[in-house]
DNA sequence: CATGAATGAGTATTCATTCAT
DNA sequence: TATGAATGAATACTCATTCAT
């Protein structure tokens, strides 16, 4: 008497797996508005209440696509970063491993967190909401702890988080893996960039805190 | 869609105008797919067709609003930067003045410029992209010039340049000008993160190059 | 004291021939539902308000037309034909003369009484109806006489109004007056074919051809 | 749109079937764009989106309507009337064929393809005058070996052939099948007419008068 | 005589979703 | 699991028409 064994097997991907892959691309190329349930079926070579069968509603999908995002960043970047002691230390494995997760593993999915999140609603998009604030925390407090410990110059942990962010999350924009830049030297010169600024020099910090109150009034 | 305007009161906003400014709200708000023709005829008190009266397609509205906010960007900020010959004075005055327009003047129009810009096709698309390419080159050019000069680093200008443009595009996400730094405040922090960057210290460079790769090996 | 003309003179098209010709042409390319007033407005380099200044509804311009072009009918073809004694002679005058009317004259009018008077409703519809039975009555009557006269087989006189109708109605479709057949030679070969038919008689032919070029010159 | 047809019954028509023959009736009665698409699926009982279900558009619907009605036409006139070697009697069948069809079996969508053809655009256009173009081209060598066979007069066959078009297609105009006439003998008094023309001749009315029946008996 | 602005009803079409099979 | 058929509500957009100026 045969077992049915249905689709135990980890190496052939989960419907559930493929449905999210394909919704993820197709969200991040037509937006979440843009992308219809007809394009997923069609992508997937379903019909649209096959589609159904999987998920609950679109809006759960991107839930469960942003959710997924979230996993993969906390512990593949998060998780091996925030038990680092030295808050430089700290820092650079965080900006690192951001980056890398950005140009190399899950772009789609965590490309999706960024455009798509007020597409969510209610209790999915508090839920979303709480986990992006829990990491800004984590850099202010890192970059906090940078300043206390000496190694940072006064500068202002809230506005760093978000410029440290913004750098970061623009990169899907522009960065081609198969262009001059590997992932790693990307990584390299965001870190470089982001501890030493663009100037050249020792005490260029006040300098040049001259310079742009020059160049402004 | 009238193409004349003979209006002699220049001080009362245009129907034009008016539309304007609320579909870049909306758009902003709701995304472009997001936010229907009815959301928008509802909120300027007209009717669907009353709003087709003034414009000829989403599309072409889109396309208006993007290069409304690319006029802005261009004879508030550009113009007034592009003939500084000085490379520092430049990048300073360009970061100050490219922060204060998304934080004060128009921040609508200029965020959907970046967050819609693929929901455009075809021509219209090329013609925005193309003012982005110029705005991108302006950039990469003034830090080669700063490199040569002597004042910066050897850092890649085209990372730097994304860099940037990541660290300002981001700040309408968490930026509130009625919040605990006024816009001046936020551009002086941000133009002195960027040219001198987290660290502390005077040769550093060195030294935190050397951090980098040690944290990552 | 100056005397106000309004546009007496003749020779300057009025606006409301000028309206009747432009929309009779569109009503002909487009389908009376297929042309839009404002299509009409923009061909004719008016607004669309300016165009109501002259018209009452679309209705009312396509029963306009319609109106106008069984004018042109009745007096340029039906008038001159009506008072012919002679069954042949005027059955001949009125293929004629109805042939001529629609490769050369109005066209566009009289072509658009064909197509679109199921696009005209109560009242309008019933009088360009009531015309139009006048015709066939009339093409009934000459037909009766013409068996009568012992000149026409016994043919059926319904059957044969409507053939000839079909016959003439059908030459927009296909007849181009720049071709190879001048309006002339074309009416000739359908008064030919309609009076003796496809196949060789007698000498009924070179007899019939005759009193054809009679009939016309 | 479904492609794929499993149905097992064949007695019962498909939900295509009863929406090209509601739509052939409803584009016939108001003309394509009279006809809204609300208006044919309030005919079928059912939502316009369940009408969309079945069809790609409305334009795709008149296209399918046409097609259908050209092969019809083909294969239930023209396939048995081509193969005719007698120029004669393969005119008379052609004639008869023809009037039939347009009287009984499926006038609708035969009626569709005369009135709308202009409807359709581009593709869909050319496809639909090419079959109508290779109809006429077979009428026109037909009146040229009648010709050359010496039955017939050296009429001009192009002229010949759109005559016989035009008489034909605007039967549907005027002809109740309810009303004095069968179809039977609409199609002789037709054929009569055409062959021998509405003059008296010598001995030919006789003569063809039994060609006619011959061809068709 | 003509216009710009506006409208209410309607256009074809697409949406996410459901359900009997 | 999956499907074909269906739906109600929405989509962008167009229509003929009106009216103050």
């Amino acid at each position: 008497m045969p077992v049915k064994k249905k689709r135990t097997r980890v190496d052939r991907p989960t419907r559930q797996a493929q449905i999210f892959e394909t919704a993820a691309r197709l969200f991040c190329e037509r937006g979440f508005e843009g992308a219809s349930m007809g394009d997923l079926s069609d992508a997937l070579g379903l019909t649209k209440a096959g589609v159904y069968h999987h998920i609950g509603s679109k809006e759960e999908l991107l839930y469960g696509i942003m959710a997924y995002g979230m996993e993969m960043f906390e512990s593949k970047v998060l998780k091996d970063v925030e038990t680092i002691a030295d808050p430089l230390e700290r820092l650079v494995a965080t900006v690192r491993g951001h980056v890398l997760l950005v140009t190399r593993d899950r772009p789609k999915e965590v490309t999706v967190i960024l455009h798509e999140s007020n597409a969510l609603r209610g209790r999915y998009r508090e839920r979303i909401n709480a986990r992006k604030r829990r990491y800004i925390r984590f850099l202010e407090k890192t970059f906090r702890e940078l300043i206390a410990s000496g190694a940072a110059r006064r500068i202002d942990p809230v506005v760093a988080s978000y410029m440290m962010l913004g750098m970061i999350n623009w990169i899907y924009q522009w960065y081609r893996p198969d262009g001059r830049l590997s992932e790693q030297e990307l990584a390299d010169r965001l870190v470089d960039l982001l501890l030493h600024g663009v100037l050249k020099g020792n005490d260029n910090a006040a300098q040049s805190r001259g310079a742009a109150a020059e160049a402004h009034g």
